[in-house]
RNA sequence: GGCGCCGUGCCCAAGUGGUUAAGGGAGGGGCCUGCAAAGCCCCCAUUCGUCGGUUCGAAUCCGACCGGCGCCUCCA
């Protein structure tokens, strides 16, 4: 088998074959940086990061790029007052530039939690204006764009195959079903590339141009530095359902229509994580941080085993009982993998775990094969997480080779198996010893009530009491 | 109005024509324990929104209906 992916181009599983064999360019959509990112965008950045691992765990070399979108698209388009930018700018006393800058770390912050990998390259709007205005000349040398009420638009007219990826039907869709159309557009479906005007006066960030001074539309900046970080023609492109049929159909027709080349091979989308009544939104209510949830007591990697469960072209039902099930899950299956160290002994010494091969004659290797075979359809993470539970519930698996195979799966899913520290190495605090000690002695004397206070205080602090056999054993709660 | 998605046990969620419908959580039973907690073991859907149809055979295909949702906006 090989890996197949869902290409929203053609609507189809397909056989993932890079356009270079040996490597492989990947774009996707990066945040917005005027707030925080929350929970619902950040599937999506753990969807991607679950391709970028797969695809590096079959042997590819990827490069990854993302955009950070700090110009553009920095209002709120159900707000009708003043640029969300500014007002934050206004009432914190930093600039717009101080803002983003804010948001940006918050979101890599956010990413680095959730085990991540950072994009080879994360490219500033802002930083590649003279790109994006390059790319605009090119469009308008082709005759792609006019110039109406101080904008420039593009004439989706000149561009035939606009709105193949989302399998639009411009004669079919309903202009200003659900927004205004501008008068200044001859098409509804035409799009800004440059604004001098428009209807967020107070855009904070602006500069010179041929056409006036002003700044970019939103999609031209994907088109501009995926060309100039990744060349022409890009093998994934990823991002969320929302963006197949504006965004990356528009992409589509901004870089199409210069290189006459086709600008992306296969186009990935998640779908949504939904709340009860819907999808989260920045405007909506129901907005959650990765802070939220840490805050709550959950680990973001928590929020990340949560989010394999489900496929990613799956809605994704969010809800506290749903986390801490996830919460249940992933920590039995660290207390697994500490079970399985303890026993493994000096037969699977600490380092790098990449170093310590799984025999080919291993049972395990039962298990990495199905969990192969899972990625390689589509990415299929629930059923690859329910390799990881097989493997590790097999008595018939030696612990050091279930230990090996765990951590090469852990490649993959990024749940933390390869940070669990031996249990002897586990430093407790000389606090919780003396409690413990205490605790038994209560115990010697029978006086169960105080044992029973001194376990709920320590429990209290973070640790486990366990009596074993051989004494009182203490581990970390969270762990 | 157009395009598209979803409805699987108490909960989350795989499965998209064929032996016993993954996995996890919760719950029940057991081991262990002074009792717990944690851990481990076992159990837990003849059934896949409803009604028809196609088929030797459907959760999986087709149609209708009911219910939920997304996009057509500078939303992941």
């Amino acid at each position: 088998m090989s890996l197949k992916l869902h290409n929203t181009l053609g609507r189809e599983l397909q056989a993932f074959e890079p356009i270079d064999p040996d490597s492989v360019r990947l774009y996707s959509c990066g945040p917005t940086v005027y707030n925080y990112a929350h929970i619902g965008n950040l599937r999506a950045y753990v969807f991607v990061d679950v391709l970028r691992r797969t695809l590096e765990y079959f042997d590819y070399r990827v490069q990854h790029v993302m955009n950070i979108t700090d110009v553009g698209h920095l209002s709120d388009d159900g707000d009708h007052g003043e640029d969300k930018l500014v007002r934050r700018s206004r009432e914190s006393g930093n600039s717009v530039w101080d803002i983003a800058a804010y948001y940006t770390e918050a979101f890599f912050r956010h990413t680095t939690q959730l085990n991540i990998r950072s994009p080879h390259h994360a490219p500033r709007a802002t930083d590649h204006i003279p790109e994006m205005i390059t790319l605009i000349q090119r469009l308008e040398e082709k005759g792609y764009t006019y110039t109406a009420g101080g904008n420039v638009y593009y004439d989706i007219s000149r561009f035939p195959r606009y709105g193949a990826l989302a399998g639009l039907d411009l004669s079919s869709l309903k202009a200003g079903a659900r927004v205004d159309v501008d008068s200044n557009k001859r098409n509804p479906g035409d799009f800004v590339l440059w604004f001098t005007r428009s209807k967020f006066e107070k855009q904070a960030m602006v500069w010179d141009s041929p056409w006036g001074r002003g700044y970019p539309g939103w999609h031209i900046e994907c088109s501009a530095m995926s060309m100039k970080y990744l060349g022409e023609q890009l093998d994934i492109h990823c991002g969320g359902v929302d963006h197949i049929s504006v965004h990356h159909t528009n992409e589509i027709a901004q870089a199409e229509a210069v290189t006459g080349k086709q600008y992306v091979k296969y186009w990935l989308h998640n779908e949504f994580l939904v709340m009860d009544r819907g999808k989260m939104s920045k405007s909506e209510g129901g907005f959650l941080t990765l802070d939220t949830l840490t805050e709550r007591g959950y680990e973001a990697l928590d929020y990340r085993y949560f989010c394999l469960l489900a496929h990613y072209r799956s809605e994704l039902r969010f809800s506290f009982d749903a986390l801490d099930a996830a919460r249940s899950a992933r920590r039995r299956i660290v207390s697994r993998i500490r079970t399985r160290m303890s026993e493994a002994g000096s037969d699977f010494p600490p380092g790098d775990p990449d170093q310590t091969p799984v025999s080919d004659t291993s049972p395990a290797q039962r298990y990495l094969a199905a969990f192969a075979s899972d990625l390689e359809d589509d990415l299929n993470t629930p059923r690859a997480v329910a390799q990881l539970w097989g493997l590790l519930k097999d008595d018939d698996v030696p612990a050091a080779e279930a230990l090996a195979a765990a951590l090469r799966m852990d490649d993959v899913l990024g749940i933390g198996l390869a940070s669990v520290q031996r249990e002897e190495n586990t430093s407790v605090p000389a606090e919780v010893l003396s409690l413990v000690q205490e605790r038994q002695a209560a115990r010697t004397e029978r006086d169960f009530a105080r044992a029973d206070q001194i376990r709920d205080t320590v429990r209290e602090m973070g640790y486990v009491i366990v009596d074993n056999a051989g004494g009182p054993e203490v581990k970390r709660h969270d762990a």
